[in-house]
RNA sequence: GGGAGCAUAGCUCAGCUGGUUCAGAGCAUCUGCCUUACAAGCAGAGGGUCAGGGGUUCGAAUCCCUUUGCUCCCACCA
């Protein structure tokens, strides 16, 4: 085959894609072999993918194929989160564009929109992953919300209830006037935002006396009903045990309760207590027995609940109220402050604490098992610093409100009864025969299903058990069989989200982990550092970046910048770098490809020791590529590739076996090169699946393995002879001191030299051949004298010549030979200090003494090679 | 307020149980090459007080303390 001079990707990503799914190589079906597992963390159903994905899918793409070429049944699960909020929104907003208010709409006709919607971008990034080059077993794809999750979801439901950890009550909870929705703890986001801090005057009732009281949100005032002093504080001490105050502009006269919660150092030591709109005035109402009065309507204006206001947003009754007080002479003072405001994760919009009734699920049963398991490591983190605050959030954890106030999502199922009362079941026929136990007279019509829908996360958190339906058929052959599973990856971001709560499921209903190992991405930061957002625009779409580099290049690109756990700092350049690894690999093929055999010549003495080098090269280098990747060491472990292929195959290897231009080349080693190639091909694939396909399939090294997709892995059948490895590189120092010398000495590379040596131990004879071809000599030969009219240099032990034609620069060459004693000496002399200590001698292990009289030994040799050098010279 | 982590070449980072693979890699820079696989390349070179200070040790980038700077997580005194 006639091969182009560059590497092309989008000519044939597209057909092995292709190929793949045709030959069916990512399905997996359970059987005798031993399973390797990855549920991918479903992306939102109406998202786009992001560089977030790409980091994520690539590094989950390299362990499923790995593994897959290691004989292993892999199977990796594709599939979609239904996102209730995210996706409900998207929903709202182009109803919207449209005309059409969501309030208008029954909730069966929003939900024929929102399935609409679904079908119509649902999906999407599933195709975007394929173009990344996914191996994922898409005859599984899963969506959140689809026939059989949903079933899994309510079976869930029913069965925490019935164990009696899923209530229902009025609590305060994180409520989004945007989304009209309660949140649980994880989907708010605490920032710090510049606010103010107002010094408001409530009237001490039949006195003229102010207590004056700071507070950032004057608007609440509509909802106080007590002012709360410390009982310790002297200021108040004078008070009147039933003294009353009344509230500003409201004129509703409120008690003063004296509580130790009051903090005396903050404002004035006067704390306004608004029960159904923060936390801790929310509990001092309940310990006092203080109505709480809610003045807000579900998206955040005010109400008619006080009369004053109504149907103001909140933050423009803000403005309102500030002006209105300070006109009336109730405002004190206003002063600059600073302080954290929680955010709703989904739609941006300020938290607004509110009373409500809400389902929640008690959790700290849950966590139990969950905790221990990561705690002793029967689930690992990589990287394990994330032990520390999952069990900081473990062992702290509160129930989670699970009710939503949305039409896009599992709808809770709870049936209400005409005289009060509830019943749960998986579908209205059960709770029915449930309602007729309590009332033989009901019927269908009387019962009456709770509006809310299910938090997202409650679907996900069983996810790997749900996509094999391991919920409504525990017992099922595929859950037996696939479960629990290997690796997890994904952000730390989601740990609590997420991780934790399927950790808490997996011990829940299948009394084990579900997956062994959890490794944890970075963050996708841009080249300064900031985090990758649609609001900034900082963030390439990573297909523009498939298609300007290949999606090898967009993966190595991935692979060169992640550590476990550390942010990603992403620079194209990488990618530049990915496609040009991709070119080399390419081309190295090429000049291989070019090669005429002829089975008739004699294999060239270089040629034979480059094999003999490059086999212990190999079994050097897979061997620590399994080693970093078994400790997930992806991205070290693809850098090892990376050189292997480029310095030590493409840099050496070739260059030493390369026949003269238009010259044959013997069989033996035109065999032992293409061997080299399929084994080099097999170790990139996982990282590099495109290239290496499309060159394996022209090298075709098995008739019978239809693709490199399920060729096996090559092993190291033995470890690497270390000694060879050293002898080589002494090899390559003379080589590149050569070179060094052409050089400076301005001598071409196309000049043949002769170089001459003094024999001793660290002569690497064996590779003679090598060094005559790759430094272009005519002719190697020991020699007993110095040279004076040759250029020197010494590489360990060994003293080497170049004869020069002409008159060398005898004083830069001291110079030289000078400069280098100097070191040499001082080299010596920290050894010696060392070894003349006695408690070193003494204390350092044996190995290490012995390295240092080595080193000792190394440096006396060549420092008696310099001064000899030197006198030849002077 | 509590906790965790980070600081090594201009940039991004390795450096695993303290000791010859200890000061490294890639990118960038500089120099010389369009050498018949690859200029998306080849051959070379320069560049670091391992954030500052102290300690432990025969020996510290590595362990401990401390200062400074940055990042993240948790909590939320209005």
């Amino acid at each position: 085959m006639q091969l182009a001079d560059k590497y092309s990707p989008e000519s044939i990503e597209q057909k092995w894609y292709d190929f793949w799914i045709e030959k069916n190589l990512f399905h997996s079906e359970p059987d005798g072999r031993e399973p390797y597992c990855i549920v991918i963390p479903p992306p939102n159903v109406t998202g786009m993918l992001h560089m977030g994905h790409m980091l994520n899918n690539t590094l989950q793409d390299v362990l499923m194929r790995r593994a897959r070429m290691q004989g292993k049944n892999a199977c990796w699960v594709p599939g979609t989160d239904h996102a209730s909020i995210a996706t409900e929104a998207k929903v709202v907003a182009k109803l919207k564009e449209e005309g059409i208010d969501k309030a208008s709409l029954t909730r069966e006709e929003f939900l024929r929109h929102a399935w609409e919607w679904k079908e119509k971008h649902g999906g999407i990034i599933l195709n975007q992953l394929r173009k990344l080059g996914a191996s994922c077993d898409w005859e599984r794809t899963c969506f959140t919300m689809d026939e059989a999750r949903t079933a899994g979801v309510l079976k869930v439901f029913v069965d925490l209830y019935r164990k009696g950890l899923i209530y229902r009550g009025v609590r305060m909870v994180n409520w989004d006037p945007s989304a009209k929705t309660a949140l649980s703890d994880e989907e708010v986001i605490y920032k710090e935002s510049n606010g103010k801090l107002y010094y408001l005057r409530y009237k001490l009732e039949g006195s003229e006396e102010y207590i004056v009281v700071a507070t950032t949100r004057p608007e609440t005032i509509l909802g106080d009903t007590a002012l709360c002093v410390n009982p310790n504080d002297e200021r108040y001490k004078h008070l009147k045990e039933d003294a009353r105050v009344i509230v500003p502009l409201v004129g509703r006269s409120i008690p003063i309760i004296r509580d130790e919660y009051v903090d005396v150092e903050f404002g004035t030591g006067a704390l306004k207590v608004t029960p159904a709109h923060d936390v801790n005035d929310y509990m001092l109402g309940e310990k006092y027995g203080l109505e709480s009065i809610d003045i807000f309507n579900d998206d955040g204006t005010i109400n008619d609940k006080v009369g004053l206001y109504v149907g103001v947003d909140r933050f423009d009754c803000r403005k309102q109220i500030e002006a209105d007080l300070t006109a009336a002479g109730l405002m004190e003072r206003v002063e600059p402050y600073t302080n954290n405001v929680g955010y709703s994760e989904r739609t941006g919009v300020a938290i607004e604490p509110k009373l409500s009734m809400q389902w929640f699920l008690s959790m700290e049963e849950l966590a139990k098992p969950a905790t221990k398991a990561v705690m002793e490591d029967v689930i690992s983190f990589v990287p394990a610093k994330y032990k520390n605050t999952y069990r900081h959030w473990m062992e702290n954890i509160k129930d989670w409100c699970i009710s939503r106030q949305l039409w896009w999502g599992q709808r809770i199922p709870a049936y209400y009864l005409p005289k009060g009362g509830y019943v749960v079941a998986e579908s209205a026929e059960e709770a029915l025969k449930l309602a007729q136990e309590k009332d033989a007279s009901l019927t269908m019509a009387d019962l009456r299903q709770d509006e809310d829908v299910l938090d997202t996360w409650f679907s996900s958190w069983l996810w790997p058990i749900s996509v094999f339906d391991g919920i409504r058929y525990p017992n099922n052959p595929e859950i037996e069989y696939y479960y629990p599973t290997n690796d997890l990856v994904t952000g730390p971001d989601i740990i609590f989200f997420w991780v934790a709560r399927m950790i808490m499921a997996g011990y829940e209903w299948r009394g084990e982990r579900p997956f062994k190992n959890v490794y944890f991405t970075g963050i996708v930061r841009d080249k300064l550092g900031r985090k990758m957002s649609k609001q900034l625009g900082n963030s390439p779409d990573p297909l523009d970046l498939i298609a300007k580099y290949g999606a090898d290049g967009m993966r190595v690109a991935m692979l060169m910048s992640t550590s476990a756990g550390n942010d990603v700092m992403f620079d194209e350049a990488l990618c530049e770098q990915g496609r040009n690894f991709c070119n080399k690999i390419w081309n190295a093929y090429r000049l291989i490809n070019m090669w005429e055999e002829d089975s008739t010549i004699a294999q060239p003495e270089a040629a034979k020791q480059a094999i003999a080098w490059f086999d212990e090269v190999m079994r050097e280098r897979i061997e620590r590529v399994a080693h970093d990747m078994e400790q997930y060491r992806i991205s070290e472990a693809f850098t090892e590739l990376y050189r292997l292929f480029w310095d030590d195959f493409s840099g050496w290897y070739l260059e030493i076996v390369k026949p003269a231009y238009q010259s044959p080349i013997d069989g033996e080693t035109l065999a032992c090169t293409k061997h080299y190639v399929d084994q080099l091909l097999r170790l990139l694939h996982p990282f590099m699946p495109f290239v290496t396909e499309e060159i394996w399939q022209d090298l075709k090294p098995e008739a019978d393995v239809c693709s490199i997709v399920i060729a096996r892995e090559p092993k190291a059948e033995r470890k690497a002879d270390e000694k060879i490895l050293a002898r080589f590189a002494l090899a390559e120092e003379v080589i590149t001191a050569i070179r060094n010398m052409r050089k400076q000495k301005n001598i071409a590379q196309k000049e043949v030299l002769t170089l001459r040596y003094i024999a001793d131990e660290n002569y690497p004879a064996e590779f003679e051949a090598v060094i005559t071809k790759m430094a272009n000599l005519k002719a190697v030969e020991p020699t007993t004298e110095k040279d004076p009219a040759a250029a020197a240099f010494i590489v360990k032990t060994t003293q080497y010549f170049v004869p020069m034609e002409g008159s060398i620069d005898k004083e830069a060459e001291l110079e030289k030979l000078r400069a280098d004693l100097e070191y040499a000496e001082g080299f010596l002399a920290s050894v010696m200090k060392k070894l003349s200590n006695e408690r070193f001698v003494q204390s350092a292990p044996e190995k290490v003494v012995m390295n240092e009289r080595a080193k000792q030994a190394d440096a006396e040799a060549k420092i008696a090679a310099l001064k000899a050098q030197i006198e030849a010279l002077s």
